[in-house]
DNA sequence: AAGAACTCCTGTTGGC
DNA sequence: TGCCAACAGGAGTTCT
């Protein structure tokens, strides 16, 4: 479920409560998530203090003060809950889930030092955590093919057309391959097409020159990609599929989708008299229109 | 070797 | 109402 705009603002969200403090408990209430657990995965945790909370693409990295990183990845389903000390529940990063649902699929519990309970619950388990030490983090199989961070200086129009010269797939399946790109999922990958005007169709390689530069379509959807992901932070990202909380801890951006889920509306690019439709591509479902996306 | 299909798992939704 | 197929924000593994 989770790209990277709601990794972030779950991140935001956890860092002031873990950051500073120690596990002085975890409950693991199955061996695994999609992945077996680490051996002896609560006993190792217990007594560590979290020294910094990061994101890499879609994982959360908790560097602990044993030199070793709990590394967390939310997959579809995969939730967060704070339960305060003084009992009263919420949700970091303006994710909330309904009660029963949090009963039936919590498989982990952090006990933090001050009382305060860090609930994981993952109704599909396509989540997954491991312990890793620090050192070894880059060249874990999970890291060491990662891509670029799309939100890094280093994520330019040069630097995208030279990887996607010559590729045969299509923009859409390469803006969504994490080893290229780390943290854009299928909705962010269809709103940036949509902001810049991009078919998610088109070959992936032509978005390169027969020189490997960058054409203007090019540059179009790397600002395109930057300015829906930071907007999409802003606004605690998307909420979908999720109860509404009395409390309003819900992300915003689902509201302000131009594509996503519009199929058969009105193309809002102005000027446009397309309509949204919607195809399947590597099994997932991309909304464009075909007037104003080329 | 690149690219696409399949797979894991559970829940919800829409059509008949 | 029941039943069943399609679909859901991901990504590693297995095919062609």
């Amino acid at each position: 479920m989770p790209e990277l705009p709601e990794v972030e603002t779950v991140r935001r969200g956890l860092e002031p409560i873990l950051v500073g403090n120690a596990f002085a408990r975890v409950e693991q209430r199955r061996p695994d998530l999609r992945f077996p657990l680490p051996k002896h995965f609560a006993e190792r945790l217990s007594g560590r203090k979290v020294e910094a909370l990061d994101r890499r693409a879609k994982y959360l990295l908790a560097r602990l003060d044993d030199g070793e990183v709990l590394v967390m990845h939310l997959g579809m389903t995969g939730r967060f809950s704070i339960d305060r000390a003084n009992g009263e529940a919420s949700a970091p990063g303006r994710f909330a889930h309904p009660i029963a649902d949090a009963q039936k699929h919590e498989h982990i519990v952090f006990h933090l030092g001050d009382g305060t309970a860090v609930r994981y619950s993952d109704t599909r388990r396509f989540g997954l955590m491991d312990l890793v030490p620090a050192q070894k983090l880059e060249s874990h199989a999970l890291f060491k093919g990662l891509g670029i961070e799309p939100l890094s200086k280093s994520f330019t129009p040069k630097w995208l057309a030279q990887k996607l010269r010559g590729k045969a797939t299509s923009t859409k399946a390469a803006l969504v391959d994490q080893r290229l790109i780390a943290g854009l999922g299928n909705i962010y990958a269809c709103e940036a097409l949509f902001r810049a005007h991009v078919s998610p169709l088109r070959l992936a390689g032509s978005l390169a020159t027969r020189s490997g530069k960058p054409t203007a379509k090019t540059a179009a959807l790397v600002a395109a990609v930057k300015a829906v992901l930071e907007e999409a932070i802003k606004a605690g990202g998307s909420s979908l599929r999720d109860y509404k909380r009395a409390d309003g801890s819900l992300g915003d951006f689902q509201h302000r989708f131009k594509v996503y889920g519009r199929e058969g509306k009105k193309c809002l690019t102005i000027g446009c008299s397309g309509t949204v439709r919607r195809i399947v591509q590597g099994g997932r479902s991309t909304f464009y229109c075909p007037a104003c996306q080329r």
